[in-house]
DNA sequence: GCCCAGGCACTCA
DNA sequence: TGAGTGCCTGGG
């Protein structure tokens, strides 16, 4: 990995397994906006960053190195060696070695735990343009604005104390319908300290997903997503929908339950559990597999 | 107009 | 303990 500032840019090179559209298209994250092709904004650490993949290159503004360092080094996991991870999966059947090769680009991104878990609240029994729409509609009542990029403006997502403000009929106007008690008892049990999103890094696997699912409405795949996508705990599994079809269709061959699916995963993906399920869930998802 | 979507809580056997 | 059902809402 290579990395230089040039005015309000940072240019990176020599960075291999990362496509900004496969990462941020794999259904992780929300506050994202496609421009053009090869071209998204995206919202998070407070921040709206522009990003412009090119060919050898990937222009991200506006920043610095010292903050790109700081955020977004991180951010986008680009410490990690994806090669040896694709490698390793590969090597386990045809199936991953096709999903590997079918979105080499995908990282797994660090995000922000708060602002995962309401999103991940938010996903149940709606479609990602749906999600992507009441997150923004929340940001924009509840959270702060940043800046404007021809005409318009991007708001960061609120924090805990902001939203704790909101009633379940505010939540409700931001379109979350049955959802929204849920988000209050979010708001409610983290910031009483009932659920220590700090904490969670620090704790197992097991023992952090039984933490979050302590909130309404957070059961097995959403803790799953929250411990995944801003926990950085990678052996977790979230098993939505797709991956049960393309799980399936692959390892079984009929309809069985998702106990099954997570012990399969477990004993068979293993500490690699977490990634695997991203390729295979891009897989199933752009293909169609199994439906 | 009906059906369904990246689940979950709730109810009832 | 397990299966069945309802849920806001919007797009196909």
């Amino acid at each position: 990995m290579f990395y230089e500032q040039v005015e309000n840019k940072v240019i990176l090179k020599k960075i291999g397994s990362f496509d900004i559209e496969q990462t941020l298209e794999c259904g992780q994250c929300f506050r994202f906006y496609k421009i053009a092709k090869h071209n998204y904004i995206v919202i998070a650490k407070k921040r709206v960053l522009n990003i412009v993949q090119n060919e050898d290159e990937i222009i991200f503004y506006p920043t610095s190195i010292k903050e790109f360092e700081n955020l977004w080094i991180d951010y986008f996991d680009l410490k990690r060696d994806y090669d040896i991870i694709k490698q390793r999966l590969a090597k386990i059947d045809k199936y991953l070695f096709n999903a590997v090769k079918f979105a080499p680009g995908i990282r797994i991104l660090n995000q922000d735990p708060w602002e995962c878990l309401i999103s991940f609240i938010i996903s149940q029994n709606k479609q990602i343009p749906h999600i992507k729409k009441i997150v923004e509609n929340i940001s924009k009542r509840f959270g702060r604005p940043i800046s404007s990029i021809e005409n318009k403006e991007y708001y960061t997502f609120p924090t805990v104390e902001k939203l704790m403000l909101a009633t379940e009929e505010d939540i409700r106007e931001c379109k979350a319908g049955f959802r929204a008690p849920y988000i209050i008892d979010a708001c409610i049990k983290i910031k009483n300290g009932e659920v220590n999103l700090e904490n969670l890094k620090d704790l197992s696997y097991e023992k952090a997903k039984k933490e979050l699912m302590k909130i309404k409405g957070v059961g097995p795949k959403i803790a799953d997503c929250v411990l995944l996508f801003s926990i950085g705990k990678r052996e977790a599994f979230p098993v939505d929908v797709w991956v049960k079809r393309v799980m399936e269709y692959f390892y079984f061959n009929q309809n069985v339950q998702l106990k099954d699916i997570q012990n399969f995963a477990k004993k068979y993906f293993g500490e690699l559990a977490g990634y695997a399920q991203q390729y295979l869930f891009y897989y199933a998802r752009e293909l169609k597999l199994g439906k």
